[in-house]
DNA sequence: TGGTATAGTATCCTAAACGATACCATGAAG
DNA sequence: CTTCATGGTATCGTTTAGGATACTATACCA
C-alpha cells in the first residue's frame, strides 16, 4: 500500500469502473432514492446478480446507502451518500471529456477518410 | 451507439482503466519523452506485452505519439500528444478525490474498530 | 392450499484480461 | 561468425469479470 499518485488515481478508478457502476451511480444521481427493483427496471440489461454485487461494492466504499424496510414482500431503498455525492463532480469531469473525446474521433474518423 | 450521459463517461473510463494505463499515463506525463525500453524501467512490474498493448491502444486514442527512429538497434519514442494532454485535468480530478477517499475509508476504519 | 411479490443466493459457464515464457529481426562491435 | 541491444510477436496458461439460470424466505391474498 504505497501512497503514490497511480495508487490513488487506481484507488479512485476502482470505484467508478465495472460494467455497471457509472450507470448505477448516474441513475441513483438522476432519481435519488430507489428501491432494488426501482434500479434494476432503470438499467434493463444487468442481471439481478450484478446489480446486487456492484450495489454491495458501493456500500463498502461508503457511496451507496441502503436502508431496509421490515416488510413482506421486502423493501430495500438504495441513495447516495453525502459523501458518495463528493464523487459527482469527478463523474462530471469524466463526463465532458468524455464527450468531447466523441467528437475528437469522428473529425479523426473524417481525416482518414477524406485522405484515402 | 447511444448518446448517454453514461456511455460518455464509460467512453471515457475505457481509456483510463486496464490495469497498466494510469501508471503508464502519470510516467508519461512527468518524464515527458521516454523510448520503450526507459517506459518500461519505470513500470518494474510490467511485461513486455501488456506494455506494448497498452501503448497501442492509447496510440489509437490519440492519447500517445510513437515514434519510430531507423536505427539500429531499434529506437522508439514515446510521448503524450496535446489531445493526450487534455486528460490530465481529468486524471488531477480522480487522483484528488483518490488521495482524499484514502483518508476517508481510514476515518472509517478507526470509527469501526473504536466502536467494538 | 396455492399463487404472488420482493430482494436476494447459489451454481455453473463463458469470455476477456492478464501473465510467463520463448522466440525473432537487425546491424554494429568484438 | 558470434554476441549484444532493442523493441517487439507468438503461444500458452491462469485468473477474474460477467452472464444465465435456478432456487430461497416471507407473509399476504384468493
Amino acid at each position: 500500500m504505497e501512497e503514490t499518485p497511480s495508487c490513488r488515481v487506481e484507488t479512485a478508478l476502482e470505484i467508478l469502473t465495472g460494467k455497471w457502476k457509472p450507470s448505477i451511480l448516474l441513475v441513483l444521481i438522476t432519481h435519488g432514492t430507489l428501491r432494488f427493483s426501482e434500479l434494476k427496471r432503470q438499467l434493463p440489461n444487468i442481471t439481478q446478480k450484478m446489480l446486487t454485487a456492484q450495489l454491495r461494492e458501493l456500500e463498502l466504499n461508503d457511496i451507496v446507502h441502503r436502508e431496509i424496510y421490515q416488510e413482506v414482500p421486502p423493501r430495500v431503498e438504495y441513495s447516495l451518500t453525502d459523501y458518495g455525492r463528493t464523487l459527482i463532480p469527478v463523474l462530471d469531469a469524466i463526463n465532458a471529456w468524455g464527450e468531447q473525446h466523441v467528437i475528437h474521433l469522428e473529425q479523426k474518423e473524417k481525416l482518414a477518410s477524406a485522405s484515402q
